[in-house]
DNA sequence: GTCTATAATTTGATAGAC
DNA sequence: GTCTATCAAATTATAGAC
């Protein structure tokens, strides 16, 4: 599977990630996009007809690519507390490598407002990292009824989501360490 | 301190607010929150030139509500317990029966393109919940570092935006409640 | 697949009458 | 303090040439 060449397709889902992450779904223009790709809006319709077209594009692709980077949660060659770590370290990358907020966590914010198929990628997002922890979680401790599974996944991506909204709220980076130090203790 | 007649200004603070919860600084618009209110747009710009004059006094008043409803950290008469009860109950109140996020977690969630004045009311947000938080748990745990009160007031608040927006994207405030509960643990 | 051109609507904001 | 009227710019979206 070779990395082929990057088509204005991808340019395009990847400027309006950056973007989104940065203003939110209502905060992002097709002519802001179009000029950051180095087009006209016009060509973006042809792509995308609609901005919910769009924001769904945007949205599953964050999501598959979220989930790529962390993997198998059922590989025997690693171990479940990794995994978690790898996992806390995906988002920590998010926020601090790319300086922003993670998008889905920016679109559940403003969620009542977002057009259908986009709220519903967005709540896809949450059920697929939920899944894949509960499925770490089932190995790191294989005793745990599922319903404290289920809750103990859903702390931590909501420790993570939160640590980093405050850390956006109080422009500091250093406080979604400090919020995450002691996640697992 | 009587409470004194609902006037123009409030009604529109009120609404606004109302709305900001639901899409966001940049979902918002003068002539959506004039019909609310029942005026038009010019009445709206005549109390609030600028639509960062608006963001602004929108989140600031939210933000003394907010505080109000806590009250003084150090009132003798509420154990320290007892306020951090207090504090939880207050977010989940703004998620279950406003059925909104926190005004200030998605304003944080688009803070690298809001207009200064509002970046700076956001911020100023947080940072009196962690004051009063630090001021309460300084009662509850006299022999805690201030590094480290520091560190837990963040986490309480960080837990209590990630609960709200996790909720908010699975479109199930039931967890908000799954996530609080080991929140004193 | 990209462009020009344009439509139809919305947006933040202002001037001036009442 | 509210209104009408209006502006200039921006917005989502479409039609049709190349």
């Amino acid at each position: 599977m070779a990395k082929q060449q990057e088509g204005t397709v991808d340019k395009i889902i990847k400027t309006t990630q950056k973007r989104m992450r940065e203003a939110g779904f209502h905060g992002v223009s097709f002519r802001d996009i179009a000029a950051d790709v180095g087009i006209k809006s016009a060509s973006v319709h042809h792509h995308f007809p609609t901005k919910e077209d769009l924001g769904v594009a945007v949205t599953d692709a964050y999501t598959e690519q979220f989930l790529e980077a962390l993997g198998d949660p059922d590989d025997p060659t690693r171990k479940p507390d990794e995994l978690l770590k790898l996992y806390v370290a995906n988002f920590r990358r998010a926020l601090v490598k790319d300086k922003r907020m993670c998008l889905c966590g920016v679109l559940a914010s403003e969620k009542s407002s977002l057009p259908n198929g986009v709220a519903k990628s967005d709540q896809a997002f949450f059920e697929k990292n939920i899944a894949w922890l509960e499925a770490v979680l089932r190995r790191k401790s294989p005793r745990m009824s599922p319903k404290n599974r289920y809750a103990e996944a859903v702390r931590i991506i909501a420790t993570l989501e939160g640590a980093m909204l405050v850390a956006s709220g109080l422009g500091d980076t250093a406080t979604f360490d400090l919020t995450t130090a002691t996640l697992f203790k």
